[in-house]
DNA sequence: ATGAAAGCGCTAACAA
DNA sequence: TTGTTAGCGCTTTCAT
């Protein structure tokens, strides 16, 4: 491990001189060729600093905190981290993911965090959840991935879910379904939410007539299965948004069992919260992929700015502008969605 | 932040004694009434040391790396990861998981970890690999998980793939099954060969012949699921065992394709690797679980007692004796495997 | 423009 | 049995 007082020494110059140099902090405060010296023995030697030595004097570990439950059971969240990990390993930071049971080992999780000096936490719900933000948080800089806060107070990045539904619904009608359904979830999610206004916003703007009959929430078991199916019988849709891929899933099944195919006689898009189908099973599905690594991305980039105080970098974010993979595509494809960020207030 | 000082003020001693008592180096060097005092003082202040300004001086951060490529992509790591962080927690030890995509950010990566001063690594893959420990991790305590090195010297821990071949092809032999075929991956892994070996010990056991046409090896492809759907015309199986549930998908869509019913007139057992199937879909099909958690907290509780050249705590290892879920049980099962540890040498 | 020195929180020799 | 002191690697006044 080399250090700045080894660098020092070889440049004959003391340790705050090499200090500032290698913290770019010498603007007019060291002669250029004493930085230069200084910055060569450091690569020479292969320098690297020691951020837990600065982090006792600063007070900043460069280290964040990632928070969710969901990564030990699917593999939802593995995208958002591998975005957020990218950004931060930009920035100069380390991300420390802790998968957590319950509220219980959560509260532990995050002391243990706060010991190492965390400088601030990303906290990822799943579905864009509305979530009580754990106290020990709420005193650090904190960003929300896929959730909202209650009070709508703290900065979050979310999928934009109206357009996702929106988006679903207007290539299912331009190719040409007459019936469409939407297979909805059960709880409370904002997802659900967003998704059927855009569902509803489509369906108008085709000069449509919004039919409750199409609509279903279901949850993920036996009885599930059994209201597509009903679906199927009382209202003969010609085409689905579903609002993940396990809801795609039943309509997968009820097709079979009315002898339907799906890509022929009927059209389905789904949203891939989950990734429950493997890449080459049930292909003839369409698979909307949230674009988790840019939650993630983002996510991690506003944490960052919040910590360092600093202005957002620029940057070019997904948009709902990409276009949308054909209908019925051999291999699940994936849209960008347009990201919301929330600051202070709710908009 | 409470720190050593402040408690020294409050207990009028020197903050050497405050350390020796806090790190409970206390025997017969400080007055017992003192120590007490000293650690009422701190509980009450709700001291939590700082982890990073000891590191500076012990060179130990208590912080564990994890690495593995996997996490991104499927929920196979989670439960594994959450193993090894519980026991990293239990045992003092903060654990940093970093997600890679190929050998290009790993190295960069594993160099991140290690300015920060990690003590040591965990490695993962899936399902049980021959992998080249990066040389990176060379030099460290290191332990694999699920994977074995080239050379065959690195402690790891991996799942008793004999017994789970040999557990499943029981149960199915046990269930009247006559014609039991075996459904493998392709890949050169150890899991394979194990899985099968376990099988064939098995048939063997209950004096049956070994028959090679009962038995493919396919991929994650469209030609797989032809090749299984000719074994089914070949061969007639009425029982599967299945290297893993991306295969167990095969035999469920080939079993629908000839009109067969799981739980009926084939049984299948699979191999759970990839969480492909969702809590209540393809309820037919009968899950081994592999005994993920437990994994990772053995590999973690070794790594720490390599660190700290201590002995491996006495803990219950899981076991094969743990009974197996019945056949077509409603929903997957878990049973547990013996673990293997490997030191120095292999065995 | 540069260096000396103090100090971040803690541990470990060494003194007392 | 306890305290003093030095120092881990780095940042940051404050002198010079």
């Amino acid at each position: 491990m080399v250090t700045m007082k080894e660098i020092a020494k070889r440049a004959g110059v003391s340790v705050s001189t090499v200090s500032l140099v290698l913290n770019n902090r010498d603007e007019g405060r060291v002669r250029g060729n004493v930085a230069n010296q200084v910055r060569t023995i450091a690569s020479q030697l292969g320098y690297q600093s020691n951020p837990l030595a600065s982090s006792l004097r600063t007070g900043r570990t460069h280290m964040l905190g990632f928070i969710s439950e969901d990564v030990a059971t699917t593999p939802y969240a593995g995208g958002i981290i591998l975005g957020a990990q990218t950004a931060a390993r930009e920035l100069g930071y380390m991300m420390i993911v802790v998968s957590t049971d319950g509220a219980q080992n959560e509260a532990e999780e995050i002391a243990a965090l706060k010991r190492y000096g965390t400088d601030g936490f990303l906290y990822a719900k799943m579905s864009n959840r509305i979530t009580d933000v754990p106290k020990a948080l709420k005193d650090m800089p904190l960003v929300l991935v896929d959730a909202t806060d209650e009070a709508g107070v703290v900065p979050s990045v979310e999928p934009d879910e109206f357009h996702i539904g929106y988006d679903a619904t207007t290539r299912l009608i331009a190719s040409g379904c007459e019936r469409i359904a939407y297979v909805g979830a059960e709880d409370p999610i904002i997802a659900e939410q967003g998704r059927l206004d855009g569902y509803r916003a489509a369906l108008a703007e085709a000069g449509r007539d919004f039919d409750e009959h199409l609509i279903v929430h279901v949850g993920n078991n036996e009885p599930a299965l059994e209201a597509v199916n009903a679906l199927f019988d009382s209202a003969q849709p010609d085409g689905f948004f579903c609002f993940n891929d396990a809801r795609a899933w039943y309509v997968y099944e009820c097709a079979a069992r009315h002898g339907l195919k799906i890509g022929h006689d009927i059209s389905v898009v789904g949203v891939d919260n989950h990734r429950v189908f493997a890449d080459t099973l049930v292909p003839q599905l369409t698979t909307v992929e949230l674009p988790h690594f840019e939650m993630g991305y983002w996510a991690a980039s506003k944490l960052v700015s919040l910590i360092e105080e600093s202005p957002l970098a620029d940057m070019e974010w997904p948009s709902t502008t990409a276009p949308l993979p054909p209908l019925n595509a051999p291999v699940p494809a994936k849209i960008h969605c347009a990201l919301i960020e929330k600051e202070s207030v709710r908009s």
